[in-house]
DNA sequence: TACAAAAACTAATAAACATTAGTTTTGTGA
DNA sequence: TCACAAAACTAATGTTTATTAGTTTTTGTA
């Protein structure tokens, strides 16, 4: 009777869902073959089968991690009390923590979707199409407030997510700016502009 | 002794080119098949031959046409007289209408780039690489000139092109939203901000 | 109408792909 | 040491891919 060892399981199958999140990034989905990601794992590429079931699923494991963490810190986000403008900031910060501190996995969920196949496909764009609305209203309730500029509140959120994303070229410059910086000056920007 | 005829050559090129563009920014570069290309063209894939020389060259066509675009009108910018954050703020709306009006081209040149191969892609990236640091030299003259706040300039020209580039999620709400309201609240959000 | 070139077609090729089947090796607990 | 399961391997399958070769059709002009 032997037992299951879903650590060291679980375990592999993760090593191997961060090299493929790795090597979506690096060569994009279609790109990327079993055999590329079975050599960064250091393996043949059948045997990666013990431990997945497709290359399908790597990238939906992938995709909905990324859009559970967003969705979960906005379910919270909600519940805290605070102005609209500080809790507006809270998610910006957020949304450039998740893509400096999870670089490779954001990115994929940000460009590898569309090779989902349905119902996951259709499950990630709702999901996605729900967080964009719970933003706008977030949005339009500041404007009532007067916290905020009138402004086309769906422009003023695709204006952030869009900024915030774009992070994803960030990386070779690390060195000369810190990650603090960096995120202050561009909630900065994005809440205040840079005109004088 | 026939006549070439480079007009209808060209023409039925430029159908490919474009069919291409709209191909390749819904499935993606290796996704997406010549035979589907042919298919949307009307043609047998190997018909596609006659016209183009591989499926390689459509990419390169379309990303070094959009970023000559973006470079010529740099060109023409820095020339212009007037102030930087008047500059800038033409520049960012050179953006926006190109993402509106030429939209398959812009969203395969931002996406698909890294599937161009050597010796394209290398000229991609230091053209690229070009046109950001001259997007960055014109922030830091703004700032010298007390026309913008005190910023790292690396993160204000990463936030504004990020910006821009995001209106590939626009299209479906073109009907709501007018192009020039959309323009006007961008080029306001990133340059003053969203709190009063 | 006849000729020539442009551009379509069909057939074929060779490579790459994800995945399955079946077998051997490795590691662990009794 | 023995037995069993986990996980590696090799070999193979069937599909899809871009592209080439060779041939026929279409088209524009003299």
């Amino acid at each position: 009777m032997a037992k299951i060892k879903p650590g060291k399981n679980a375990s592999k199958r993760d090593v191997i869902t961060q090299k493929a999140a790795a090597l979506f990034k690096t060569k994009g989905f279609s790109s990327a073959s079993m055999r590329e990601l079975a050599e960064a794992v250091g393996v043949e590429a059948p045997s990666l089968y013990n431990h997945i079931g497709s290359k399908s699923e790597l990238l939906q494991g992938i995709c909905f991690k990324v859009a559970n963490a967003f969705t979960s810190y906005l379910d919270t986000a909600e519940n805290t009390p605070a102005d609209h403008a500080t809790r507006l900031e809270q998610i910006i910060r957020f949304h450039i923590r998740m893509m400096l501190d999870h670089f490779d996995e954001v990115y994929v969920a940000n460009h590898e979707w569309k090779h989902l196949t349905d119902p996951y496909l259709s499950n990630f764009l709702i999901q996605r199409r729900g967080y964009e609305k719970r933003l706008i209203s977030l949005l339009e309730k500041g404007i009532a407030a007067k916290e905020f500029k009138s402004t086309n509140p769906y422009v003023a959120v695709l204006t952030i997510l869009s900024a915030v994303r774009g992070l994803e070229f960030w990386q070779q410059h690390k060195k000369n700016i810190s990650s603090q910086v960096l995120e202050d000056d561009m909630v900065n920007h994005l809440l205040k502009g840079i005109t004088k």
